[in-house]
DNA sequence: AGGGTACCCGTA
DNA sequence: AACATACGGGTGCCCT
């Protein structure tokens, strides 16, 4: 049991794991602590960081190595950031390393199969839509279909309208401007579809199968300094933007099955963030619809449409649905207007109604941009950082994109927390259980969700378990909800209780 | 041929 | 002028 420093650590513990052998207890890996530090580095090697920090070459010797970690120790402890790196982040590596080697078992067959259907639907599109264009041209080439539709079939706005131009001035194809067009030209839906499917095929159905390993499985890595608010990301196959809800991309989930004599057993945070926003700010007409279990987006409907419970339609609680994850992100009334469809007015009285409904909501937020220009800096509840140089720009884009920024990092970091949290807290309940790796093998996590492999026969026990470690990894003055489910396979997977 | 970037689009 | 946060990745296209 020796300690270990240095960098890239995960891929060490799993060199050590491959060969049966025992994980040090103390790691310090240097580019999750340079991260924690600031979390804007261009890269976190030390090829980078030590010319940067030491004025050094760096040689991966024992004496850099050192060095560096004494920078590191110093600025954790200066910045608080000790108990998130020693138990939090080193603890997760080992999580992250197991997840990795365990995994996902995908089906070869099945996604060959999806991959000749999807081609096969793509063939016919194609042909009706140079049909429709009177010529063959590149569908993938947003530059030639904006010539197409725009030059060749002279397709405008419809009345009212204005077609959306790129950062390049060019006139936009994306769906948001296409589906405004849906009605001028029979094209338009012929595109739409395309898009769509030639996206679930190059994206996901292509490239996972050649990411499948010898083992018939697909091994993402999880990057662990990756992001600037404390989440995860994951790549080569990045696991946590697979499509779902439509029946092909379902299908493409049903390509990835559980192993014989197991099942599939997710753990889903229900509304983590706006639980978290509500906790932060002490909102207490929030709170309460927490406590009691309300729907959230149809008691923002009701606050914000001035009318009761029960008069809550559909479109209504849509409306509030984008208002609360708007505000979470700090959107303004153009935006919000822009996505919801209402006039710049009208999204500016909703906006208003919202804040007058939950008051305390909008005086966190002051505070929280007030912060932030005083330390140009923010942090989380646990301290994680976030440096916002640009809160004091004289250029107004510039500084109230900062403030946006302020408002979501607290948030979405503190959810990020909570999910690592519970990630480390399960491991080690499944350690004492004697279940880690072998009748429970975590494999996936995706922002608010863990997904395990779990031997079928003790899934009731462990799913009660794990569920109330989850809810119970962070005290907020609000309960946390873990709703699970479980299925065969990812894209069958039913709610289980 | 390979790098860089624009545009597009999938998720939480 | 930009006007909703955080990501990774495929393809086209221009450049060297």
């Amino acid at each position: 049991m020796t300690m270990f420093t240095g960098f890239n650590l995960k891929e060490k513990i799993k060199e050590l794991k491959r060969r049966g052998k025992d994980v040090p207890r103390e790691i310090f890996d240097l580019g999750v602590a340079f991260w924690l530090i600031n979390v804007d580095e261009e890269k976190y090697t030390g090829e980078y960081l030590a010319p940067k920090y030491l004025h050094k070459e760096f040689n991966n010797s024992e004496a850099i190595l050192e060095e560096l970690k004494k920078y590191a120790e110093n600025k954790l402890k200066e910045f608080n950031l000790g108990r998130l790196f020693y138990k939090l982040e080193m603890p997760l590596l080992e999580v992250l390393a197991d997840m990795e080697l365990n995994g996902i078992s995908a089906d070869k067959n099945k996604l060959a199969n999806l991959d000749k259907k999807i081609g096969k639907i793509l063939k016919g599109l194609t042909e009706k839509i140079y049909n429709e264009a009177g010529k063959v041209f590149n569908i993938n080439s947003p530059k030639q279909v904006a010539d197409i539709l725009f030059n060749k079939l002279k397709i405008i706005a419809p009345v009212g309208g204005r077609l959306k131009k790129t950062s390049t001035g060019a006139v936009s194809t994306n769906i948001e401007t296409l589906a405004t067009l849906k009605n001028e030209h029979k094209i338009v839906g012929f595109i739409l579809e395309y898009r769509e499917l030639f996206k679930l095929q190059s994206t996901y159905v292509k490239s996972f199968q050649e990411l499948i390993s010898k083992d018939r499985r697909i091994h993402t890595t999880y990057l662990q300094t990756g992001t600037v608010t404390g989440r995860l990301s994951s790549e080569n196959p990045n696991m946590q933007n697979v499509p779902a809800g439509t029946e092909l991309s379902n299908e493409f989930k049903r390509c990835f099955e559980a192993k014989k004599g197991y099942e599939f057993v997710s753990f889903d945070y229900s509304q983590v963030e706006l639980r978290v926003l509500a906790s932060l700010s002490g909102d207490p007409k929030m709170i309460d619809a927490f406590k009691k279990g309300v729907d959230i987006h149809k008691l923002t409907a009701s606050q914000v449409n001035n009318v009761p419970l029960e008069k809550v339609t559909p479109e209504m609680r849509n409306l509030a649905k984008t208002l609360n994850f708007g505000v979470v992100y700090g959107m303004g009334f153009i935006a919000f207007a822009k996505s919801s469809g209402l006039s710049v007015a009208e999204a500016k009285k909703f906006i208003a109604e919202y804040f007058s409904d939950f008051k305390e909501i909008k005086k966190w937020q002051e505070r929280v941009k007030a912060e932030a220009r005083k330390n140009c800096f923010v942090s989380n509840l646990n301290g994680r950082r976030r440096w916002l140089l640009n809160i004091v720009s004289s250029y107004q884009f510039l500084a109230s994109q900062a403030e946006r920024e302020a408002i979501n990092m607290p948030v979405q970091s503190l959810a990020a927390d909570i999910l690592k949290i519970s990630m480390v807290k399960v491991a080690e309940y499944l350690k004492e259980k004697g279940w880690y790796g072998g009748s429970v093998r975590p494999l996936l996590t995706i922002h608010d969700e863990l997904l395990f492999e779990v031997k079928s026969d003790i899934i009731k026990k462990v799913k009660a378990d794990i569920a109330d470690i989850m809810e119970n990894a962070f005290k907020l003055s609000v309960p946390l909800k873990v709703p699970v489910k479980a299925g065969k396979n990812w894209g069958e997977m039913k709610s289980f209780v």
